[in-house]
DNA sequence: AATGAATGAGACTTCATTCAT
DNA sequence: GATGAATGAAGTCTCATTCAT
């Protein structure tokens, strides 16, 4: 008989928060707007986070905590064959889209909507990272800067899960193909 | 001496919202702090523009105007000799980099701070038509999604420019260096 | 065992609010403030009071009750020896000082938190009353203007009340001392 | 011309801000009612003050201010006969009403609506010195516990700015008569 | 050409109060 | 006998905008 309807509706303010946030932004996301789209009163939403401020910070931990899990849980790539990186990176793309389109606005309230670019950053890295080491495989051009390559992938993530996860216009899978065949191979005809 | 001074303060005004609404954007940059930092007064901003949203909307004209500008001037590329593709393409990045680059803040805000995405949209259509064509060339891969893929170039344009250029930390011919290389061929090594 | 636990909570609540209202003031107090320290909930604050103004009327109410009560509980002072006026008085002080520091906080509340000084006077007039008697005894000196020495009088009350039984410094006796021997012969030296 | 009109307004907010503040206490005065009264909007208190908390912490300061010019202008009491005490006394008790009573309101805000005692405590340690002083030059009883005494007469002079100043009936040396009356000789005939 | 002063409208936040359970 | 959840109304504060000078 649901004796958790508080925390219920919490998660409604929260939902609709960052729904709104991620589509107007946060200083032009009025609380009235949030609660309204919760169903609730305005009263209401400071039963639940003490302002606004708060509300947005929590969305950025929230991500954060998910984003950790997820980077914690990355299937330990062992020896891969030659033959088999082009799929394996694929997949891994596919990986992250899912996981970043699986809540579309909080990611894009986390990537876009903060001071700092703690987690962009963060994220960032972990890609740089992931390329300096297949550079040294001897998988990736030696030529790429993992840095500034890593920040080309995030934007292009980003954008895409703005403009066809949230919009539903195309899959993960089919996303995860495009940008692997972009990255991968550029875009001009070999001969 | 004292010309135009009206035109000046006008000018001063408009930058410095230019660079705020880059900055923190629209709706968290307020009138007071625009004229603070063009050293002017509340009262001032309203001899030169009729509404916070006008400076905005004359933002985007003002953009828009210097786009079709440079679309225009844009080389008309007869023949390209098959081995030149790759050096006329890196500098057709240059190129748009040097013009987007010129003025960061306002592309930043032409880009990211409008309802629709009009103007994003017009960049996108004229390099995946770019692109398309040299699809037609033989030189693309017909496989690239051209819509995609300019969409994706442009995120990555946009976010060099912030990231990069509006820090003065790489040059726009170094930028497009990286962004050509990525671009053409991918990071993977070819074997 | 829960024989009246309803009653119980009600004077919890009124007495952490007779001690908040005394602190903080009527304003200050919040229903939460009140009920947090009783260990109830805010709508338990509605079962026994039907309004914060509710509460204070009552305490105010308590107040008068409790104050007639002790007027007409005054010792009937029929024929006092010349030389006991001193101690006399000193007595009187004494009683007044351990009937309102009882209850310092609804004592502080009913003379300070109120609208009109309907309590404030009556016991003025009290005091001003029997002051007036002893003038006519000869007993007060004639030059003594009853009420304004009645409200300096309970003024002197009131603060001591506040400062020293309410932080537990002084007892009621120590404290009659004193104020007997200010207001009765004055702080000058006499020769 | 009065180029000072800003100025002005921040007096006249200030002033209302003091009487209503005297009036019903700080928690229970709105900015609304502080603007009506001095004839302003809302927008306008924030022109000149941060907060509903800020104008009463400058009031306290202003209080502070006036103490202190006050207290370093008390005369310097060279050699008083004896003969002469109690006029000085009723002189000097004269003073101390004038002063306060010239802001009845700031003195009633002062002395009562701030949390902790200080500003109440600097005037009860000065005349308790004084007093001390005059014990040590045979003048006062020494029975007398200055401390004690300093705040008994404190809460009288207050109580009577706010009973008899305030509503003006009576004046600064009737007071002042009554006062010195009451303190320097208590209310019993002598025999 | 510019400013000091003011304002209306609306945002954020608080709090006494209610009600279903 | 008590509570968790919610709310209406009101208060504090902000900001784009105006106007007299």
């Amino acid at each position: 008989m649901a004796r958790n309807k508080g925390e219920e509706s919490k998660k409604k303010i929260f939902q609709a928060a960052a729904e709104l946030f991620a589509h107007k932004g946060f200083h032009a996301t009025k609380i009235s707007d949030i609660v309204a789209k919760a169903g609730l009163t305005q009263a209401a939403f400071y039963l639940y986070f003490n302002s606004k401020e708060e509300i947005f910070e929590q969305m950025l931990e929230d991500f954060e905590k998910q984003l950790i899990h997820f980077s914690d849980a990355g299937k330990k790539v062992a020896d891969i064959q030659p033959e088999h990186v082009k799929d394996h990176v694929r997949e891994t793309i596919a990986d992250i889209l899912k996981f970043l389109g699986k809540n579309p606005h909080l990611t894009k309230v986390a990537l876009r909507e903060n001071k700092d670019d703690r987690l962009r950053s963060i994220i960032v890295e972990k890609i740089a990272a992931n390329m300096s080491n297949n550079q040294r495989l001897g998988i990736v051009k030696t030529e790429i800067d993992t840095q500034f390559a890593g920040e080309a992938f995030l934007s292009v993530i980003e954008h895409i899960i703005e403009r066809y996860v949230m919009t539903g216009e195309k899959t993960e899978n089919e996303l995860a193909d495009q940008v692997s065949l972009l990255f991968l191979e550029g875009i001009l005809n070999k001969n």
